[in-house]
DNA sequence: CCTACCGATCGGTAGG
DNA sequence: CCTACCGATCGGTAGG
């Protein structure tokens, strides 16, 4: 946020949105930038005015959604919540994102393979660290008694791994509210860590 | 099993298994036919003595691992367990499959949008199919007071979306076994449900 | 933002 | 199982 961030133009925007549909739906590999620039109403060409490459549009989509990750759980180390809260903030936290901005999470969980080089390095371990946070934050509740004595890792995957599946979720079939969905959740996820 | 059954060719089981290591690790699309034979030690147009198409390939695949889910749910179904016993016979049954079938498995969770035409809606069809009869066990479970009261669909997904996220266990890095990974998955995502 | 086009690579076939 | 090759499509550039 503020003014001094590096402002995108409004026709960028259109880009990194339409082309993290595209995707999640077929796949960063199937995407071709040419359906992409139709999509758009222009010629595939013309794209590169915006973007330097393919590339760089599947590094943009993934770096706006985990630099916010990596934000929340910054601030959540920082607070004094017990481990129980601190859990039940992150699965809320992420099943918002996985909600909210769900063309761009999609594309971060299930297509950061696609980075190349020192991208895909560069998230590979900020993703292993992020868990890594995650599982002291488990680790610390099974110390102080609050959960139960449970590996870390094996709590930490599932919480996120649920979250993913919530791709599969037709938010369509209006039976169940966003709220619903995340309420239950916490309880399914939470009630099995809660000692 | 049965000596009737249709016997494929070293060969092609070779094809199938490299492929299946391929398309989970790099994606469908991004999977060239030349480096798959070039894994195998021969030339791409060889390939097609054993295979009539890489959409076959793929079909077969997904077939394999998805067959076998349904005979076990079949045989799930007509067991007199109860709802909680089902439903830790189907995290057990599909955390082994993940981890003795991983390849496969993981190519069947993550690729099967690839398929095309009409195996793209039979594959859909099932497993909307299956994701129904795990919630019919899950309902049952909350109707007889064995299980909280939870949203079935939620249930399903968490347990699914779980076992999917083993795919990023290093395994190699020796520090927990298979069983112990499967116990926990256990403890963790039934003791959520249970009342 | 477009037309025109590049070299590379794709899945797959013919013919032996 | 190989050599030789096809038409299609890819990401991207030159030049305006």
């Amino acid at each position: 946020m503020g003014t001094m961030a590096r402002k995108k133009s409004a026709k960028k925007e259109l880009i990194l949105k339409t082309a993290a549909a595209m995707f999640r739906e077929k796949g960063f590999a199937a995407s071709s930038m040419r359906d992409l620039a139709e999509k758009i109403g222009i010629e595939a060409a013309s794209l590169y005015n915006h973007i330097q490459s393919k590339a760089q549009i599947l590094e943009e989509i993934i770096d706006g959604v985990s630099d916010e990750c990596q934000l929340h759980l910054d601030n959540l180390e920082k607070s004094k919540s017990t481990a129980l809260e601190k859990i039940e903030s992150l699965i809320r936290f992420h099943t918002k994102m996985m909600m909210n901005r769900f063309e761009e999470y999609s594309v971060m969980v299930s297509q950061w393979m696609h980075l190349d080089g020192d991208k895909l390095l560069r998230f590979a371990t900020n993703r292993r660290d992020y868990v890594r946070r995650m599982e002291a934050i488990v680790e610390s509740g099974i110390q102080k008694g609050e959960l139960k004595s449970l590996m870390p890792y094996v709590v930490v995957l599932n919480i996120l791994s649920s979250v993913r599946g919530l791709e599969f979720w037709q938010r369509s079939a209006k039976t169940h509210t966003a709220q619903e969905m995340e309420d239950n959740m916490v309880v399914h996820l939470i009630g099995g860590i809660k000692r």
